[in-house]
DNA sequence: CTCGTGCTAGAACGATCACTCTAGTAGAAC
DNA sequence: GTTCTACTAGAGTGATCGTTCTAGCACGAG
């Protein structure tokens, strides 16, 4: 049995995948975790924002692990991208296209409107695009280059869930993840090339 | 002078923009567009959803005739796009990193919430997948791959307004920029080559 | 038993939400 | 001048927002 407190913020994440930061209510968190609106002010005290905030800093590492379990479990860099594609298009459509990801919905709500919040977003971004870019580093690739290719699969998958909730359809999804499939692919073969085979 | 229609519009999109679906209200749009309530439900009898509708199916076309705009001035489909990553960039710094995009936003937030505005934020993505498709199967790209590094390449641009305004920097979209550009040159040299120099 | 503390419980607050309503104005049609 | 239509104008509606508040419960410490 989760305590109070990781129940508060498992209902908050699920609500903001679905509707979020500003579509989802106190009310709606508190009903959805089964507590009383007096528990979840005793263990956020500051409020919507504070709750958001842990909601998004302690997820972020989550979906971190997971990557890299694929990443573990996957024979090359190439297929650990592959199968972190087809994996969010599975896990959308046995969710009937539920947000696979609150962070990055919340990330474009508030950008511009809560610095605290922006920078929550930013700061769980970045340490994705880390640990990808020390995944391609490992495999021959140079710093720069894979700094900006993992920049480049953390944004596609983004936009990548953004498409295919859209369309209703993880068909965008798969084709992103073939072209950026091709994209490492080139990366990879280039950096092997300059590093000696 | 724009008609009255024309600045709720443009209002809408603007604070749309800003704050997102949500996060704006009917009554800061009639603030912002200078006109009283009556006025807004007016020419929008049906509320918040029919603006956001409009001003989604709108500015959707607005944005694809500036890729052809673009496009055509451009010396190559790669020139294309990494002429459309660095305005977008330029765009950001200049607007303080207000979203380049109302739509992206928009449509991650009413995905699961409200089928006809999820309807029209597809609608628009779709044509511009089209559109950019168009323009990689004229430069000898077969149908199926023109659409899907179309469909990555709009991905990427989402996901890139995302990073960078969370980033509150524009190097992330950038480096999208670049490696996209990188993906656009194999594609299309793998394309000359099947097709025969 | 009696505190103190951590947590539960939800009614109540003022503010704001999307939206409705009535009243009034401007100008074209006749 | 009268009438009609298109639009302006904003106060008012009930609902819901995030938050605060008081009251009480469970239980270990003394």
């Amino acid at each position: 049995m989760p305590t109070t407190r990781d129940r508060i913020l498992t209902a908050t994440n699920e609500l903001f995948r679905r509707n979020g930061f500003n579509g989802t209510s106190i009310k709606q968190i508190t009903v959805a975790a089964g507590v009383p609106m007096g528990s979840l002010y005793h263990f956020f005290p500051n409020g919507k924002v504070q709750l958001a905030q842990e909601a998004i800093e302690t997820s972020g590492p989550t979906y971190e692990q997971l990557f890299e379990m694929i990443a573990g479990e996957a024979a090359s860099p190439q297929a650990a991208i592959a199968d972190f594609f087809d994996g969010a298009a599975e896990v959308l459509e046995a969710t009937d296209f539920i947000d696979i990801c609150p962070i990055g919905t919340v990330a474009r709500e508030v950008a511009s409107t809560n610095e605290m919040l922006r920078e929550s977003t930013w700061k769980v971004f970045s340490s994705w695009v880390a640990a990808m870019a020390a995944l391609f580093e490992a495999a021959g690739v140079p710093t720069r280059e894979a700094r900006q290719l993992a920049t480049t699969v953390v944004a596609a998958l983004e936009g990548g869930f953004m498409l295919a909730r859209a369309a209703r359809d993880t068909a965008p999804l798969r084709a992103i993840g073939a072209a950026i499939g091709l994209l490492v692919d080139t990366t990879l073969a280039t950096a092997a090339v300059t590093t000696g085979a």
